[in-house]
RNA sequence: GGGCGGUUAGCUCAGUUGGCUAGAGCGCAUGCUUGACAUGCAUGAGGUCAGAGGUUCAAGUCCUCUACCGCCCA
């Protein structure tokens, strides 16, 4: 691992290569938390209080058949946070892997693969095809757990369940049964929604309303005189239809019952042409005159609206499709055609009758399949169905009373409005990748459901033998056992002690796009199988899109392939930029330059790393157990350092209380970059090598890095675990540190000290006050320059000690402190300097030549333009009494002493200005 | 048609219960092989917080309306 690569570059401090090279690093690290059997919550090296609540997150199972995307990561990397967060606090912690069977989209799969072999699903029949598809994802599984590793989720490997595997199955099986017993399972003959493409029905969920510009066609009927039974001549009653291949299926012609242009023709009768039916003129409210010629075709087995009218007047369901979206033989002379080749040659056959009347374009919204995008066929089936009212309103029940709290919260008005219009949930798959229906039917017509694996014995009303009764073909949706994943990947319904311990979980994260096919159905099945709800919180993350803010997809060709970011960025990387940009419920774009950003600053913690290790104090040994630093060895830069330490871990901590793991990473690499690298290491490296200093003062300088370094890479842990765990290696370890980081203790925030923040601040304010000065002159930066600096009182003792870390960080030297501002003034040349209280003055080699004075001149007055401007705002806004009389005493305080901080600098400005 | 979200620097985004000079990264400009890091360092330029109105001592933040963009449901 880091000690490896190391040998590349030879001689660096602390063994650590010179750059952070992820590659190195990440799979033996990984292997040692496997090794150290740390990811599981009763792993032998795991730490956790076993008196402690668990902490418990099910992954939502990717298909089995596919490869994660970044999607994907990111929420295992938001969730792996979660995850090693509270493993890090000491809690019981349950990361539970698994995949899902995705009937539908692993059978596009595998068809295309026997496609190519020459076969078909028909060919290969049900069983050799069920066989060719267990075959193939033993094959495929293995990539998607692969890049769960490479992630560096720390996922519990040996509960990893899948869908079909038997625990899964039998959770099925005696959820429906248990369903069906309640009455909340039941099979029915209604209209369903059938793609012709996938061959099988579709929850209302999987039918994507599409707007499309259609064509309305007006066709006449003829209507028949009942005293010849033939054609009346001249009588026709006109309808208007987007679908003319459904007027083979017509049983019936509607108008409104109030339309005067019609109310003659109710009682007719109409001639439905080709098929030669004859269909009654009925009259239904339903109807609405404005619309088309004011009649309606009636379809009902082929329509929703027409299968209520239907319903409510009696008229035959005639279904003219076959499964494949061909017409069927009730379609007469079109039987065979496909149903557009059957709209085309009816539009002709009417149009040579003389009975197309007319068309124009038509604006509508049509139903496509999620999947195949193939317009959905609304058609007369028997399927299962889940009652799902009761369990709604359970759902309800538990987000009202924050049982649940969905995060982001606008959601859950999303979540109230679903529910509360939810209909009944057609569970039936008419294919073979899946759960089969635990029904039996016995040739009298009654229904056995059975729990168990080999089926009924009997039936249960007739106690016909088992031999007679057949299994209902077809399969669950895949959401209905996605739906049972929180509990039976614990061994439900077996009263495992898993399932007492873990159930019901704390977060389930996932994408906010299935919050309808997957949240919510967790939820009321979870409610009513186990009692309580699956989870405290739901997480919604957003959609991770191209930089342009399209949607990732492979046909787009704008798809970032995680294991390739990992490649070449690394893990940490990767999940940096994933969750940096990750807030609730909200989309990210994603981009090449994120990426690279994250990857700096795994270079930079690494460098700072390399950095503080090498920088060790002579009289500490290589393998000194780590200690705090001696707090009476402290100087300001140390205790300003702790200080900011303790506040970065109060400002984690609240990150992850709100979830806003975008602000955590920002405050982190906030106090790691600004604050540790950009000025702790550097006024710290001054110290370590001033060989004047008592060794005592040098060491404690030393363990204050150390234990700032130590508490960062604990906080950055869950976010990035690989560089942290590998660095982390290298740090003394106190009493007590585990040998590994994943399960080292969270931090506890330290004591602030706002006197050493307030001095230190002033003192680094006056050495960017002097790096402007130099750069806006245009001075060399590398020419030192004598500096002279007029302070308060107050601050000497700080200035004092931080003098030769200043002087190296203001290139100036030396850095003399003057008792008096005016002092300042008068002399040779320089360049003034004014930030905050304090002021300097840095005295260019050679006086400067009339360029320098002039732009160090207009740096001034600008700097006085600023001030005064704020400084006439912050008086005005003093002069008013309703602010003083109105605002908290806080803020008045602070308006006062800004005002007073400005007309000082103002002030100062102004003398060096006529000076 | 109903609902939700967004609009802040050239780009991508932060911005907590309304309260000190609205921040960061990238990009840009100028300069720097400073003994951890050029995957770096220093300094700088760049903002009418979409528009209008309102509440308030005080609004990027709260309310109303408008415009544009996106999403969900029907």
């Amino acid at each position: 691992m880091a000690d490896r690569a190391a040998g590349a570059d030879g001689g660096t401090p602390a063994g650590l290569a010179k750059a952070y090279r992820p590659a190195d690093v990440e799979g033996p690290i990984y292997e040692r938390w496997l090794a150290a059997d740390v990811f599981a919550p009763d792993g032998a090296g795991c730490r956790a209080d076993p008196a402690r609540p668990p902490f418990v997150i099910i992954q939502p199972p990717p298909n089995i058949t596919g490869s994660l995307h970044l999607g994907h990561a990111q929420r295992s990397g938001v969730e792996d946070l979660m995850i090693r967060h509270a493993r890090m606090q000491g809690r019981p912690a349950l990361f539970l892997p698994g995949l899902d069977h995705a009937s539908i989209a692993a059978q596009v799969v595998l068809d295309r693969i026997i496609a190519a072999e020459g076969e078909t699903r028909a060919s290969l029949g049900r069983d050799r095809y069920l066989a060719r598809m267990w075959q193939f994802i033993d094959e495929t599984k293995g990539v998607i757990l692969g890049q769960q590793r490479r992630l560096g989720a720390s996922i519990d490997w040996g509960r990893l369940r899948f869908t079909m595997d038997e625990v899964s199955s039998r959770a099925v099986r005696e959820a429906f049964h248990r369903l069906y017993r309640e009455g909340l399972a039941y099979r029915n003959e209604t209209l369903i929604n059938w793609c012709p493409g996938c061959r099988t029905s579709l929850s209302d969920l999987e039918v994507i309303a599409t707007p499309e510009t259609g064509t309305l066609w007006t066709v006449r009927y003829r209507l028949v005189d009942e005293a010849t039974g033939a054609d009346d001549p001249g009588a026709f009653i006109t309808v208007a239809t987007t679908r003319p291949e459904t007027i083979l299926g017509d049983t019936g012609v509607a108008v409104h019952p109030d339309d005067p242009r019609y109310s003659h023709l109710v009682g007719r009768r109409a001639r439905i042409p080709f098929v030669d039916r004859l269909v009654p003129v009925i009259a239904d409210a339903v109807v609405d005159p404005a619309f088309g010629t004011g009649a309606v075709k009636i379809t009902p087995a082929h329509d929703h609206d027409d299968y209520a009218t239907g319903q409510r007047h009696g008229l035959p369901f005639v279904d003219v499709l076959r499964d494949d979206g061909h017409v069927s033989a009730a379609g007469g002379p079109y039987a065979g055609l496909d149903r557009y080749a059957a709209r085309q040659r009816i539009l002709a056959d009417l149009q040579a009758a003389g009975d197309l009347v007319a068309h124009r374009p038509h604006e509508m919204v049509i139903g496509r399949c999620q999947r195949s995008h193939d317009v959905v066929e609304p058609r007369l089936k028997t399927q299962w169905f889940v009652r799902t009212r009761p369990l709604a309103d359970a759902a309800l029940q538990a987000t009202r009373t924050r049982r649940t709290v969905i995060l982001p919260e606008r959601f859950e008005k999303v979540w109230e409005h679903w529910l509360t219009d939810i209909r009944d949930w057609n569970v039936s798959r008419q294919l073979w990748w899946g759960h089969r229906i635990p029904a039996w039917y016995c040739p009298d017509g009654h229904i056995t459901v059975s729990p168990s694996a080999d089926g009924p014995d009997a039936c249960e009303a007739c106690g016909r033998p088992a031999a007679e009764l057949t299994q209902d073909p077809d399969i669950f949706d895949t959401w209905f056992s996605s739906g049972l994943w929180p509990f039976s990947t614990l061994g439900w319904p077996e009263e495992t002690a898993d399932l007492a311990r873990f159930y019901p979980g704390t977060v389930m994260e996932t994408a906010y796009d299935i919050i309808f096919f997957w949240v919510a159905r967790m939820m009321m099945l979870g409610i009513h199988l186990m009692g309580d709800a699956p989870f405290d919180v739901v997480y919604l993350s957003g959609l991770v899109r191209d930089p342009y803010g399209q949607k990732m997809s492979k046909t787009k060709g704008n798809v970032v392939d995680p294991l390739e970011a990992i490649d070449e960025s690394g893990a940490d990387a990767l999940r940096f930029a994933l969750i940096h940009g990750a807030a609730p419920g909200n989309d990210q774009k994603f981009s090449a330059e994120r990426l690279e950003h994250a990857r700096n600053f795994a270079n930079k913690l690494w460098n700072a790393a390399r950095f503080v290790l090498g920088a060790r104090p002579a009289g500490i040994a290589a393998d000194a157990a780590r200690r705090p630093p001696d707090p009476s060895r402290l100087g300001p830069a140390e205790r300003w350092l702790r200080s900011r330490v303790a506040a970065t871990v109060v400002a984690a901590d609240r990150a992850l209380a709100d979830c806003t793991f975008g602000q955590l990473t920002a405050t982190l690499y906030d106090a790691i970059w600004g604050e540790y690298c950009d000025w702790a290491l550097e006024l710290a490296k001054v110290r370590l090598a001033d060989a004047g200093l008592p060794d005592a003062d040098r060491e404690a300088t030393w363990w204050t890095l150390v234990e700032a370094l130590d508490t960062y890479l604990r906080l950055l842990h869950p976010v990035m675990p690989f560089v942290t765990e590998a660095i982390w290696g290298h740090l003394p370890k106190a009493p007590g540190d585990p040998a590994l980081l994943v399960v080292a203790a969270w931090p506890t925030p330290g004591t602030a000290d706002p006197a050493a923040e307030a001095e230190v601040g002033a003192l680094l304010d006056l050495v960017r006050g002097i790096r402007n000065a130099r750069s806006e002159a245009r001075i060399d930066p590398a020419a030192w320059l004598p500096v002279e600096a007029a302070l308060p009182a107050a601050l000497d003792p700080a200035f004092d000690v931080l003098r030769p870390a200043l002087e190296r960080l203001a290139r100036a030297r030396p850095l003399a402190r003057v008792a008096d501002a005016a002092t300042l003034h008068g002399g040779p040349a320089g360049l003034a300097v004014v930030a905050g209280q304090l002021e300097a003055v840095v005295r260019p080699a050679a006086g400067g030549d009339g360029d320098a004075a002039a732009r160090d001149r207009a740096r001034l007055e600008k700097e006085l333009a600023v001030a005064d401007a704020l400084l006439v705002a912050a008086r005005a806004r003093l002069a008013d009494e309703r602010f003083t009389a109105n605002a908290p005493a806080a803020v008045v305080d602070g308006a006062r002493a800004r005002a007073g901080e400005l007309a000082e600098r103002v002030e100062k400005l102004r003398a060096r200005l006529a000076g």
